[in-house]
DNA sequence: TAATTTCATGCGAACGTTCGCATGAAATAG
DNA sequence: CTATTTCATGCGAACGTTCGCATGAAATTA
């Protein structure tokens, strides 16, 4: 349990300690005799420099914060493990550890625990992620000059680090392939409008209608909670329409919503991708199980956390903002049983 | 960005900056009147002691280390979000934080990052999950006399802190629940028998089949990776079985074989729940809607994730062994229609 | 009134590094 | 052969705390 300290390195090594440090990292060439007889002490004695001693001389932790939002009842985080462990690990690779910390809903709570780890000095920077429209953690730290990079993006005149899946394009995919299949009414199931990963991901259903010209039924987009329960009960409630405005598709914004809507179509005795298709968002790998199997979008998550944190690293190293300042990752649209084309006969008519 | 120091908080009260650490760590008594002016002091600068000079005087960095085996691909991991924010929460309040560092397969590269956390004094203590049996943290945490507190046991003679859910109960009260619903050929999918984890669910198992004088038939237990392929090919071959044999209920070890087994049944034609009930375990939340519902084991990940957090830093205050040393939580069965009873008819019969 | 105890606070040192400059020997130049 | 440069290493200080003991004044006791 008695730590070596470089002291008793040196004292091997027959050098002062401050050189040990030096040689240690690379900050001066010394006889290579000399550093020989150094590492080879260090390694006999297994020393592993103190870290709290060293990042209290050099002022830095080597440690990034990072919270999240934790899954409301009654659903998974189907991103969550990848995410985590992307970053953490490339950021061992770079030396860095990811200090985790209590999300807390109240803004000033928050900020607190923000400020807290900043002041104290445990934290380098920060990743951010369940950003919202008017993020007061992005105003917070721009203002402290803290550094930080995001996992999607705030309000559109906020400059700040960020990657970023393409949830428009995504969505854009997704309402491209229903209606290369012959679909023509295509419903939507969303958030709130005050969801900045709502709007984005709405807008790929915009521009794609219009690009198709293929008219917005107002009636056919539903917003609400993006759980199970939600899909479920607006894609039923899509269902009593007459069937002249009925949808043909209904393209969900997240996979809970597109399973909730698969049972109601089924509730109805119809199938998903024949009469009506679905797609979902996420690729929650339990959809690919599903009869029929969900078609959805898969965001590219292991690079997402890879890069995130070289962002963040790069911006530690060069005190200065990485360029581009931001980035947008194209999803994959997975193409599955529940968006069929529509049979040539419907199709035709 | 230039942080407030002890001393400026020292000079503005007009006392030494020792006795500002004093009065801030309540390690001594003054006069009301001084330390009224010091609390002042430091409110009115909005001092906040660096955590880094504090760690390294008092060796202790109140910092928690948690890594844990991911999700193999094509899963997600129900609890882990759950169980991570209740350790976040309840080591906040206890003025710890959790250092996250990544997982390695490779028995020997684990141990280094293990051991190089603790050389460098990065944590105090650890929480260890995906235990499983001769686990070299284990050996290498106790040999080291470094904290650390289980979620999961290892080999019944290895004494350590952990808490563990009662995966033998658990399983016990779905038996127990389908024996009561007039089952009595009941099947397992279960994971191979190297599987500590596995074996501590199938003795719940074993002992309610013993205790309700059911006969248990090897050639109803199938073992494999826990995964929705294996429980659909598991189940489908056991349905394959001559009508003699084959079994009225199959107890899952979690969800995702149990959502197997769901689909394999359907595909016969037949309803869970009706001809062939299922059970399964995690309480994932997606099971609750599918159609029938599942029935399946809950355990209380909150609670877990807190009391996990709660030993270790009782160890790391007391500097001794938490009394008891271990405990186990009982899970909690939930009903739901893939497990109705059996007709009385049939029952009867 | 002198000796002792109590109380409130101060002081020096230490934790284990990194940083910037100093130093002395060897090598090169004039 | 002296003056200068280069090279390898050493040295003192600092980072911002906490810890243990010292100190001096006030309060108590004899």
């Amino acid at each position: 349990m008695n730590r070596v300290t470089i002291k008793e390195v040196a004292a091997r090594a027959n050098v002062s300690y401050q050189t040990v440090s030096k040689v240690i990292n690379h900050k001066v060439e010394v006889l290579p005799e000399t550093e020989e007889r150094i590492w080879a002490a260090v390694k006999e004695l297994g020393y592993k420099p103190n870290y709290t001693a060293r990042s209290l001389r050099s002022k830095r932790s080597y440690t990034i914060g990072y919270t999240w939002s934790p899954t409301p009842h009654g659903l998974t985080n189907p991103i969550l493990d990848q995410f985590l462990q992307s970053m953490f690990h490339t950021a061992e690779q770079a030396g860095y550890y990811l200090l985790c910390f209590p999300f807390h809903e109240e803004n000033e709570r928050q900020l607190q625990v923000y400020s807290e780890l900043i002041d104290t000095g445990r934290v380098d920077g920060f990743i951010l992620s369940s950003i919202e429209y008017k993020d007061p953690r992005i105003a917070y730290l721009l203002d402290q000059k803290f550094p930080f990079v995001g996992f999607g993006r705030s309000d559109d005149d906020v400059v700040f680090p960020y990657i970023d899946v393409d949830g428009e394009l995504g969505v854009y995919q997704s309402v491209k392939h229903l209606v290369e299949g012959g679909r023509k009414k295509i419903g939507a199931l969303a958030w709130p409008e005050d969801s900045r990963v709502g709007n984005n991901r709405m807008a790929g259903f915009f521009l794609a209608m219009d690009e198709f010209g293929l008219p917005v039924n107002a009636d056919l987009i539903a917003r609400g909670s993006g759980n199970y329960e939600f899909g479920y009960q607006a894609c039923d409630e899509l269902l009593q329409l007459p069937s002249s405005l009925r949808p043909d598709a209904v393209v969900a914004l997240n996979d809970y919503m597109a399973m909730g809507a698969m049972a109601a179509i089924q509730k109805q005795g119809l199938i998903p991708g024949k009469e009506i298709a679905v797609t979902g968002f996420d690729d929650n790998p339990i959809v690919q199980y599903l009869r029929p199997s969900l078609t959805t979008v898969q965001q590219p998550i292991w690079d997402i956390g890879q890069k995130v944190i070289e962002m963040l690293i790069y911006q530690l190293n060069e005190e200065k903002m990485p360029d581009p300042i931001c980035s947008l990752i194209p999803p994959k649209l997975i193409i599955r049983q529940s968006s069929l084309p529509r049979s040539m006969k419907g199709g035709m008519a």
